[in-house]
DNA sequence: AAGCCCAGCAACCGCCTTTGA
DNA sequence: CTCAAAGGCGGTTGCTGGGCT
């Protein structure tokens, strides 16, 4: 039993898209805006899969795409961001803006993986060539080495609630176990620090402390959220703060 | 000129996730 | 809670054009 097929493919057109259905694609979503994929070939009269169309104008017809070649900090970028994220191009693209997952998904595997390659450099593991010995590793010592290597120590089969691996959730977010001495005041950190209900825009709710000093927050420092905990209650802050 | 090979890229396929009834 | 529909994503395919023999 096979797989539902998405769409009627029996009076779709595939391949290489027209000038004419191109024009109709963007004409219908102009006059009515993105979304309900599956019904609008019908509704722009294009013999196209839902998918097909969603496709063509997110890769190739949307008006914010940035054509052309990619730059050599476009490249730099996507290297950094695939070595911390791996194959998740929807993730890469959305730090690029007018680039597409497929677009980087492709160059990626055209230019980039060479480019690595001839740095010496494992696309894959973002590892000196050399070191990918390790990958040859055969003894169950030596697999329990490299899993730890490649997963983190102490992190193999643990997974986020995505199910990914614990390196992937390394997006400069960090959460510190309760904080029992603040080596500093709010005031020496240079900033007016807010309660947590004011920063979701509580101000003055029964539960607002900024009044009193107190030391409940949710703050925001240099890219790394931060968590702490005032002394004597059980109120409890978020930081983020500097790496 | 013809044929072959290969790189680049648009498009497809199938699986997974999200959403809503 | 369950299930089906729809959306989204990543891997793969196959067409096209340029270079080489």
């Amino acid at each position: 039993m096979g797989r539902s097929p998405c769409c009627e493919r029996a009076h779709t057109n595939k391949g290489a898209w027209t000038r004419e259905e191109d024009k109709r694609l963007v004409a219908y979503i102009q006059a009515h805006g993105e979304g309900c994929w599956r019904s609008l070939p019908k509704s722009a009269g294009l013999l196209r899969c839902g998918k097909s169309c969603r496709l063509r104008w997110i890769n190739y017809l949307r008006p914010d795409l940035k054509r052309g070649n990619f730059s050599e900090e476009e490249d730099e970028l996507i290297i950094k961001l695939h070595s911390l994220l791996g194959n998740k191009w929807s993730l890469i693209a959305g730090r690029l803006p007018g680039r597409t997952d497929n677009e980087i998904k492709n160059y990626w595997n055209t230019h980039i993986r060479k480019k690595l390659l001839s740095r010496g450099i494992d696309p894959s593991t973002h590892r000196p060539i050399n070191e990918s010995a390790l990958d040859n590793m055969t003894t169950s010592l030596g697999a329990a080495l490299k899993e730890e290597i490649t997963y983190g120590f102490g992190c193999k089969n643990q997974k986020n609630p995505n199910g990914e691996k614990c390196q992937e959730l390394n997006l400069e977010l960090r959460i510190c176990p309760p904080y029992q001495h603040p080596p500093q005041s709010m005031e020496s950190i240079g900033r007016k620090i807010m309660c947590f209900y004011c920063s979701l825009g509580l101000k003055n709710s029964k539960d607002c402390s900024c009044s009193n000093d107190s030391d409940d927050f949710l703050v925001m420092k240099n890219g790394t959220l931060d968590y702490r905990r005032q002394e004597n209650n059980s109120k409890f802050g978020l930081f983020i703060v500097n790496r």
